[in-house]
DNA sequence: GTTTCGGTTCTTTTT
DNA sequence: GAACCGAAAC
């Protein structure tokens, strides 16, 4: 493809940073400006220009993201982008880690936490402390702490002192939770999410010669949403492009929404001092919205004290000013949402097209049961993934400890499936067994017989043959074959014992199965699913399925996202913003304009900002809210407000 | 000593 | 809903 090609889908402003010369080079792209188109193309122009696909890595968000750019790439150029790097920051890690591990003393068969595992290992560190003292932090709380500290690379005393002093009374005990929690991982042989990271950046300080390897390979490095990088991941990509140089950054000060996960502005805003030779392009020209909605977007950061002020330009011809409305409560939001969503139809839009979105995911009670109850369908970015559901682990925990033998989570998991058998049971089998599961052999097996008590002895007897087929058999095409087993010998039965949605949540395993047998095997499918997020799992909802369908979602997971209509819900003070990020958070309020900001701008041609007068919580009260303090900041011309009216039909 | 069950409380955002 | 806590049941 020639730099005439490219400059026929591209205007100057895209074209100027997709055909950038090398270097490190920082693209500010505002929201709708065609980001994500210009970083196809620069993926493009690259590969065109001779560099082998597996030179390039390209880092994202999600794993979707790096897979629909590769798509994109590949529609342009032909599939000679295969064999590009691309995910996210954790699944390079993962896939280096395992490369190399034992340089750093772990094994390579590592597993990884996810938050309910890590979760686990840290109550067991606390549960001592509180019964001494009924205060003491709880777990949530602790891995919160030791997550930030560590994603922000400070130690946790300096942290706790800075952002949590409330908490320095348990300064000492606090710090020794921490160390006795790492060191239970370590005995685990097991990682969580910050650990690949932690890892990963410790792996390329300590064997300079395998960041060597993984320079020389990388011959450009693209890195998008650089605004919601930690200071680990930054690290991590300094290091990598620190031979050539060539780093390419793409995101938008305004858009960084992650701050409470460590995510740290002033990775995007110092990088210029950071790589003094950078080049810096700015996208401005939004083709996504009407004039009327960038008016607000822009209103909404006018004020705002970051550093680089970008104003959207629009491109599209006028369209209506976004509705503000003032429903009563929560019901009749939903009531006018449905009223929209009718006039929608009924002007041609698709189901597909419209999108509601919300601060939190419990903002979406209404909207759910009046969808429901008129029959309109809606997909949902649910608050608990898909592989985090209970029954989906306890499936997927026979395929780790057959994958992983030393898996004493997987194992504790699968024998508190049994009946009458409980976390002491399991630990008792474990400290009998030779610290691996061994179904082979006959001391391991009377091992953990005799822990049991008869119930769960007898229902162990039907699990047994499943562990004990042969190892490669077992874990071939994603390890399926086991799973299916697992669940007609035994985890049928206990579903229907367990769940009132038995026949649902089978259906799920189902789908496990499916979805496990496209991998080569179990340990490669396991990978993927610890680190597959909300967005990658999402359902397909696309016009071939024939599932046209709202989306409900909250604005977290709408980044990136556009629709024609959109309206957001709950705009009132103390839900968005959220009074505890608010109260909670350094720099919470700031953090929650920049939501709103991308909440505004998800929209093309239409925006309805909603803000109910009362909320009623479970407890019977009535709360007032105000509206969002972020609404009453922009000038009232900018809206047309939709009065006193009936929403019901 | 363990497990299970029933009642209570509280919901931010997620790799 | 689901996670936690206390008390009954095994």
């Amino acid at each position: 493809m020639s730099l005439a090609a490219h400059s026929q889908n591209l205007n100057p402003e895209q074209l100027a940073a997709a055909t950038a010369p090398d270097g490190p080079i920082l693209v500010l792209a505002a929201a709708g400006t065609g980001k994500t188109r210009t970083l196809v193309h620069r993926v493009a122009w690259l590969v065109d220009r001779g560099i082998a696909p597996d030179r390039i890595l390209l880092l994202t968000f999600t794993n979707k993201a790096a897979r629909e750019m590769l798509e994109r790439a590949t529609a342009l150029i032909g599939n000679t982008v295969s064999g590009i790097w691309g995910g996210t920051f954790h699944h390079l890690a993962n896939r280096i880690l395992r490369r190399h591990a034992p340089r750093i003393g772990f094994a390579s068969d590592y597993t990884i936490l996810d938050r309910e595992d890590a979760r686990g290992v840290m109550a067991e560190r606390v549960r001592e402390r509180t019964k001494r003292d009924r205060e003491f932090p709880k777990p949530d709380v602790l891995l919160a702490l030791v997550g930030a500290a560590v994603n922000s690379g400070i130690a946790l005393d300096a942290h706790l002192a800075a952002r949590a002093p409330e908490l320095l009374v348990y300064g000492d005990d606090i710090l020794k939770v921490a160390a006795e929690y790492a060191e239970r991982k370590r005995r685990l042989g097991a990682m969580d999410f910050d650990d690949l990271l932690v890892f990963a950046v410790r792996l390329f300080e300590t064997c300079p010669d395998v960041l060597e390897r993984y320079q020389r390979q990388f011959l450009h490095v693209l890195v998008d949403e650089y605004q919601d990088t930690n200071p680990l991941q930054a690290a991590m990509v300094d290091r990598l492009a620190a031979g050539h140089g060539n780093l390419m950054v793409v995101g938008d000060d305004f858009q960084s929404i992650y701050g409470w996960r460590g995510a740290d502005l002033r990775n995007l805003l110092s990088f210029p001092e950071r790589y003094p030779r950078c080049a810096t392009y700015r996208l401005e020209t939004n083709y996504r919205s009407v004039p009327a909605i960038l008016d607000v977007a822009n209103a909404c950061m006018a004020g705002a004290p970051e550093q680089f002020q970008k104003t959207l330009r629009p491109t599209r011809e006028p369209g209506p000013k976004p509705f503000l409305v003032r429903p009563r409560d929560g019901d009749e939001q939903a009531c006018y949402a449905v009223q929209q969503i009718r006039r929608w139809r009924r002007e041609g839009y698709r189901y597909g097209d419209m999108a509601l979105l919300y601060r939190a995911h419990f903002h979406s009670l209404e909207l759910q049961m009046a969808l429901d109850r008129e029959h309109i369908p809606y997909v949902l970015t649910s608050g608990i993934r898909f592989f985090e559901q209970a029954h989906i682990k306890d499936v997927c925990s026979v395929l780790r400890l057959l994958a992983f033998p030393a898996d004493e989570l997987a194992f504790s998991r699968l024998v508190q499936l049994l009946p009458g058998a409980g976390p002491k049971t399991a630990q008792k089998a474990w400290s009998r067994m030779p610290g691996r599961f061994a179904a082979a052999d006959p001391a391991c097996r009377e091992a953990i017989r005799s822990a049991l008590r008869p119930p769960a002895a007898e229902a162990w007897k039907t699990i047994e043959p499943i562990l004990a087929t042969e190892k490669t058999t077992a874990l071939a095409h994603g390890g399926a074959d086991a799973v299916d087993q697992f669940v007609s010998a035994f985890y049928e039965h206990y579903a229907h014992l367990t769940y009132e949605n038995a026949e649902q949540r089978l259906e799920d395993l189902q789908a496990l199965v499916d979805y496990a047998a496209r991998h080569a095997s179990a340990e490669e499918f396991l990978n993927e699913v610890a680190l597959l997020t909300n967005v990658d799992a999402e359902p397909e909802t696309d016009q071939e399925e024939g599932g046209d369908a709202i989306r409900l979602s909250t604005v977290h997971q709408a980044k990136g996202l556009e629709w024609p209509v959109v309206l957001i819900a709950w705009l009132t003070d103390g839900m968005f913003p959220s009074s505890r990020s608010l109260n909670e958070t350094f720099d919470g309020e700031a953090e929650e304009r920049r939501l709103f900001y991308v909440s505004v701008t998800r929209a093309k041609d239409e925006l309805h900002l909603c803000m109910p007068e009362v909320r009623r919580p479970r407890d019977g009260g009535v709360l007032f809210c105000s509206p969002s303090r972020f609404v009453r900041e922009i000038p009232p011309a900018l809206f047309k407000s939709v009065g006193a009216m009936t929403y019901y039909d």
